[in-house]
DNA sequence: CAGCGAGTTTGCGCTAGCACAACCAAAATC
DNA sequence: GATTTTGGTTGTGCTAGCGCAAACTCGCTG
């Protein structure tokens, strides 16, 4: 596809880089200095794709830096983000879950690095680090949950309150305090906003321009503020009206 | 909730019961009886719950026999239908999953039974039992993949489109050949696969009605035969049209 | 077997949100 | 700094599918 042959293992990684990501959080640093020595690190420009559906299954991933769009396309052609993927987490964890070839594709939503491994160490690091299994299907219990929430979404809300809802969802997950609000710190356009909830991308930009009349959020190219969170989440809807 | 009290370790549970079960298939009579011993059966009638969204995850479930729906409610008192678990998988695993209560409640469809052990076994099991691990997060990568699969349908296709893959999902995993189609085996009223789709039973209705009309299926009170396939297929949009 | 309730059908009007279209503005590229 | 590209806004029909309403039918219960 494209160069991929950057395998990069510069000996600069340093144990502290994973002792904060979950997955390996209860490990030595001695055992994160083997996990180290085995991974390949490589880093992704925005926009490029680190696996695509389809293809062999052969590596997992850890995402040190950066932020991942997890994506599937329809037989017409039209897009779908089933998952975003903030840094430390792990992904393309398919094989683990009896796929041979990945579900979905994954693409850096800014300029990323990831560490990855070739997927037959995967039960070598399940039998031999405590924790990692435990803490790594926490994870995929996690992503069940959020898909099946956005499914009700989906099956019972309308656009304004999916909006509404995919917004806080990311604020939860990647929000950023600044000086007049929160705001999402990794670019989306309306275009992505709308694959993340079916709506149109024009039903989006009319929704958020609304709010920002109301000064609910604020909003430059790319990027998204929310100033009143509050009112935010009554639009979505998740509160039973009292 | 109602009445739970039927343990009924009642000794004619018999080995062959599990042997065909995917996350079991792999294992001696021994082991089987192993595990069998530690088990509560039960039978749950059509309608009842199993367990609820919310309450503690004590226990995980192997259905025997039956058709169990998983369903969510949302804050509206909107109900959707996430999963149809047919006999032989396991379900209510959640907290291996890292979650301490159940995110969502399970009905029998029809009249069903499920062995069930104390979730403090599935350590146990995942430990002692060679291939039980493997074969259940294979299980969980299906379940991953069919919901990813229908919240792309949800976002991106029309309701007669949701509506034909919702029935061509269900033929191949519970279908019944009878002499003039194929049957789904288990209750759904149109209400049913309103909820399913995230439509309206009207428009579910009006749309069956239609395919009626056009030979595509027969239907008597809850109950659907698929008698062309193929024109369900090309309904459902899942081939890219020629 | 009368009566009831759950499941289903059908009609009609209405609206949320899509499709199409044109235009605008920031940023990147030369 | 001119031009192209990428992302965003806004207006105007139009329609898929919802909401409401009424009626019908099967199967069960007393």
């Amino acid at each position: 596809m494209k160069n991929n042959r950057h395998p990069a293992r510069h000996g600069l990684l340093d144990e502290s880089l994973l002792t904060q990501m979950p997955p390996f959080a209860m490990l030595g640093t001695d055992q994160i200095r083997e996990i180290l020595d085995l991974a390949t690190s490589r880093r992704y420009e925005a926009g490029v794709a680190v696996f695509e559906e389809g293809f062999d299954a052969e590596r997992f991933y850890v995402l040190l830096d950066g932020h991942i769009r997890v994506v599937r396309i329809s037989e017409q052609g039209e897009r779908i983000i089933a998952l975003h993927i903030p840094s430390g987490q792990l992904f393309g964890i398919a094989a683990a879950l009896g796929h041979t070839t990945y579900p979905a594709t994954a693409i850096a939503a800014v300029e990323s690095v990831a560490l990855s491994w070739p997927m037959h160490l995967w039960a070598d690091f399940v039998a031999r680090y405590d924790g990692f299994a435990t803490q790594t299907y926490k994870t995929v219990g996690h992503r069940i949950e959020e898909m099946s929430s956005r499914m009700l979404e989906l099956a019972t809300q309308q656009v304004e309150q999916r909006i509404a809802c995919a917004i806080l969802r990311m604020i939860n997950q990647s929000g950023r305090k600044v000086d007049n609000g929160i705001k999402i710190d990794f670019p989306i356009t309306r275009q992505n906003l709308s694959e993340m909830t079916g709506a149109t991308l024009h039903t989006v930009s009319r929704t958020l321009s609304a709010w920002e009349r109301d000064g609910i959020i604020e909003s430059q190219r790319k990027h998204i503020t929310v100033c009143d969170p509050h009112k935010l989440v009554i639009l979505s809807g998740t509160l039973a009206p009292t």
